[in-house]
DNA sequence: GTTTTCACG
DNA sequence: ACGTACGTGAAAACC
């Protein structure tokens, strides 16, 4: 259906100008006011994108540069006439309409929404669309009639239909004019019933149906209000005359003449002759979008929207491409289904797809082969849809397994040069889900692109994962473990409120104290949370040392202790600040209605292989800090269960005992020595018994330096020693662990000459920096290169323990649930009467996912809380 | 949108 | 000679 674009001139120009108004003065050089044109063509901009319109017409209250209904003068009040910098631009907004190419109309003695109310019926054949911010206008929508209704601002608009209306007002749209005879309208002045405001008129409405049947049975109103309307009687046929529109007047002209042809040329110059040069560069944009469009017209796929898609196309393999509103994970919902076959691309709305029993099936079935992106957010939606899909691939895998620097779906996108042309805004704009609004060929385009997009990216990856020597690790660990993913992200963890309200009131109560002890040691007050700020008072206002670089973080903060009791007040105002916005205050926003948190799982998001987690982070929740470890009080395992949870030990350090072959290592960790007391006892050459806390300390500290691609300056930076002492300890450190330094140097040297080291499972981990010729992004390099193995091959390992464990789990039939990871722990909801089998079950699975040079230990723990439970 | 800080492994 | 530990996500300030 073709569609029309009506304007309500007048509305819009005040609208425009007066959104305008209160920034710095806009005028062309010879001092012409033009910021209401500059926000009028924002605002028939917005429109024409959204609603893509085959003809438009704009209407003006004919040569009166004033507010409208100034034909009822009488009744106009003390209504001011319109700003002086708004005139000279009623003129100036045809001259900008003329020079676009649009048409516009004003008729002597007639206003501009009767102009449009009659328009807006002028042919049958157009879907037609009202844009204005005058709420009377609302009386027009109808089947084939949206009203646009600006909000606050240049650029948002609400899309009314008849739907809307009733759901926003309680009436049907051709009652507005009776909700307003009966209540009037202040800002045009006219007055209706005295002491009814839109409540009560609604009311009426409700009972009687219109204004007349309210008159007519005005005595059977009691009380004031019936007074009221006995009074308000002409008034209110009055207002209800004033407020309807007119849809018979005589137009001399066509839709057809209102065709929407822009001259961009000829508007970029008409914008330059009022000096406008930042509007007229962005149609510079559009000029050459024309251009390109005409020309390239590269010879496109067959893209067909359908509302049933043949028996021949669903022979084939395919791309899923779910259209969806892009809710937060689990509310959002599907609009759409994109199917990208090799040489046609097909969209159906869902709810033909659920009516098209061959497709469900298609998508249902193994074979043939679907390729999806983000396999696990696809499940979750089409859970709500009520269908299942059966994919064989996940692009967004493939992708981030062939090139581990992709983390994220814009790097995706970007790295295969993969763009949808029509984005998601300007199919759905804000509003996200499918309306009336919806641009169905826009949308079409978008979700057949989508799904193109995901062919073209599985085609272009899944070749790499093969080359790579990925396989395995792609269909037998990543490809099962987002199944595992899903459904714990589904089953999600009861999260109690009151727990948390009661963290969130007495942190706050604490932070406040500490608040005035700061301010008090300061001698005024300062936002705290200001690093900007604070870096003020301490190191300007109180005269505090610092090294190069000022910094507020805990760490320097700590150093500057002995100094002034200002600073412990700032670290616990900032630990307990952190457990009040983050954590008390923050989780509270994603319990869910089932009295859950469903965090999200994301499989791609880091370079190492590890999983991360999000809305909320799950992984990060407090544990080391004994004020905050209290926030795990408030996760719960269902009634008749508890938590129970396994986590490795040093699992990162008996990998790289592994991987690296070092044996005095490994016989530590079969000996069963603590690694970091062993660690001491090599360095600091001393026996077990003579290894204090401090030293052991110390070791732990070079243990995780080790891992994390150790340097002097590092280590030294932690332990508090010179640089030459750390130099020390490392060298010492190499000469015990031989195999520690050879394997090192021969990860680093790998990396140098192919780009890239791999884990245990083969995991490819790019490192481009290690080619870089600035010395310190090299160095960055390198130190990755020597964690990456290691850190990737632990994630390698506890994903493959998931994997085992869920097995296992299936196997022995179970109620237990495995709800959370976090890197080298898994978290568990299981009933009382499988405790036992639990412990044995996910401690098995854990210590054998792999066969290590050294034995992998793992310790479990019970509890009604995830406190407890540790 | 970027920076700083801090929670976790 | 260069500035440093590895990997994440969220909140608040600031621009």
């Amino acid at each position: 259906m073709k569609k029309l674009l009506l304007v309500d001139g007048n509305s819009m120009l005040f609208r425009a100008y007066y959104a305008t108004a209160y920034g710095k003065p806009m005028t062309s050089s010879n001092g012409t006011p033009t910021n209401a044109i500059f926000g009028f063509a924002s605002m028939i901009q917005k429109a024409i994108d959204t609603v893509q319109p085959d003809s438009i017409l704009v209407a003006f209250d004919a040569g009166k540069h004033t507010f409208r209904h100034d034909l009822y003068a009488d009744y106009k009040g003390g209504r001011k006439p319109a700003p002086e910098s708004l005139v000279p631009q009623f003129p100036l907004v045809r001259d900008f309409l003329d020079a676009f190419h649009i048409r516009w109309v004003e008729k002597a003695d007639i206003e501009a929404d009767d102009l449009i109310g009659t328009a807006s019926k002028l042919s049958a054949e157009y879907q037609t669309y009202i844009l204005t911010s005058d709420k009377d206008m609302l009386q027009l929508a109808d089947d084939t009639t949206t009203v646009l209704l600006m909000k606050k601002g240049i650029t948002d608009m609400d899309e009314m239909t008849p739907e809307k209306i009733e759901e926003d007002y309680g009436i049907m749209p051709l009652q507005i004019i009776d909700l307003k005879g009966l209540m009037g309208d202040a800002s045009d002045n006219y007055k209706g019933i005295q002491g009814v405001g839109e409540k009560t008129a609604v009311k009426l409405i409700h009972e009687y149906g219109s204004v007349e049947a309210v008159l007519d049975h005005a005595a059977e109103i009691k009380g004031v209000l019936g007074k009221h309307v006995q009074e308000g009687k002409e008034n209110a046929v009055l207002s209800k005359n004033l407020a309807t529109i007119r849809r018979d007047i005589p137009l001399d002209f066509t839709i057809e003449e209102c065709a929407y042809e822009p001259d961009y040329v000829s508007l970029q110059k008409f914008l330059l002759s009022l000096d406008m040069r930042v509007l007229a560069k962005k149609y510079d944009e559009r000029l050459a979008a024309e251009d390109t469009a005409a020309i390239v017209q590269k010879p496109s796929r067959e893209r067909i929207r359908m509302d049933h898609v043949p028996a021949e196309l669903l022979k084939s393999e395919s791309a899923v491409f779910l259209d969806e509103d892009r809710q937060p994970y689990m509310t959002a919902e599907v609009n759409g289904i994109a199917l990208s076959f090799e040489n046609t691309d097909v969209y159906i709305s869902l709810e033909d797809a659920l009516r098209d029993a061959s497709l469900i099936d298609y998508l249902k079935n193994e074979n043939p082969y679907k390729t999806g992106y983000d396999i696990k957010r696809d499940y979750h939606l089409l859970e709500h849809a009520g269908m299942h899909i059966s994919f064989h691939d996940d692009a967004m895998i493939t992708a981030s397994l062939a090139d581990s620097t992709l983390t994220s779906t814009d790097k995706i996108m970007d790295a295969y040069d993969l763009h949808t042309g029509v984005n998601f805004t300007e199919v759905y704009g804000k509003a996200s889900k499918a309306t009336l609004f919806t641009d169905a060929e826009k949308q079409k385009e978008f979700g057949c692109q989508s799904a193109e997009n995901i062919r073209v990216l599985l085609n272009e990856t899944l070749p790499k994962i093969h080359e790579y020597g990925m396989d395995d690790l792609y269909r037998n660990i990543e490809m099962p473990l987002t199944e595992i993913l899903y459904r714990m992200e589904k089953e999600g963890i009861i999260c109690n409120r009151e727990v948390l309200d009661g963290i969130a009131k007495s942190t706050f109560a604490k932070i406040t104290a500490e608040q005035n002890e700061i301010y008090l040691e300061a001698g005024h007050e300062f936002n705290i949370n200001s690093p900007k700020q604070l870096k003020e008072v301490l190191f300007d206002e109180l005269g505090f040392p610092h090294k190069k670089k000022i910094s507020t973080s805990a760490d320097v903060l700590e150093e500057l202790k002995e100094f002034h009791p200002i600073i412990s007040h700032i670290l616990t105002y900032r630990k307990l600040s952190k457990i009040y916005s983050t954590y008390a205050e923050g989780l509270k926003k994603y319990i869910q209605k089932d009295g859950r948190i469903h965090t999200v799982y994301n499989q791609c998001a880091t370079q190492t292989g590890r999983l991360s987690s999000s809305e909320p982070n799950l992984q990060n929740i407090s544990v080391r800090d004994e004020q905050g470890r209290e926030i795990r009080k408030a996760f719960l395992p269902e009634k008749g269960c508890v938590l129970l949870s396994s986590d490795y030990h040093q699992i990162e350090l008996r990998m790289l005992a592994d991987m690296a072959d070092e044996q005095g290592l490994i016989d530590a960790f079969k000996d069963g020595i603590d690694a970091h007391t062993k660690t001491a006892m090599d360095v600091f050459g001393v026996s077990r018994d003579e290894v204090t806390p401090q030293m052991r300390r110390q070791a732990k500290m070079v243990n995780f330096g080790v891992v994390y691609g150790i340097s002097d300056f590092g280590l030294a930076e932690r332990l508090g020693i010179s640089r030459k002492e750390a130099g020390n300890f490392i060298h010492t450190y190499y000469e015990k662990y031989p195999g520690i330094r050879t394997y090192m140097d021969n990860v680093v040297s790998s990396c140098e000459k192919k780009g890239y080291v791999t884990t245990i499972c083969g995991r490819r981990r790019d490192i481009p920096q290690i080619h870089d010729k600035n010395h310190q992004i090299k160095e960055f390099g390198k130190r990755a290169a020597m964690n990456a193995p290691i850190q990737g091959s632990a994630a390698d390992l506890i994903k493959l323990a998931m994997i085992h464990i869920d097995k296992a789990m299936k196997n022995a039939n179970v109620k237990s649930r495995m709800i959370l990871q976090v890197h080298d722990e898994l978290i568990f909801n299981v009933p009382e009467d499988e405790i036992e089998l639990m412990k044995k079950l996910v401690d098995e699975g854990m210590t054998h996912a792999m066969e290590l040079k050294v034995p992998l230990t793992s310790e479990c723990a019970v509890g009604s809380d995830w406190y407890e439970a540790k």
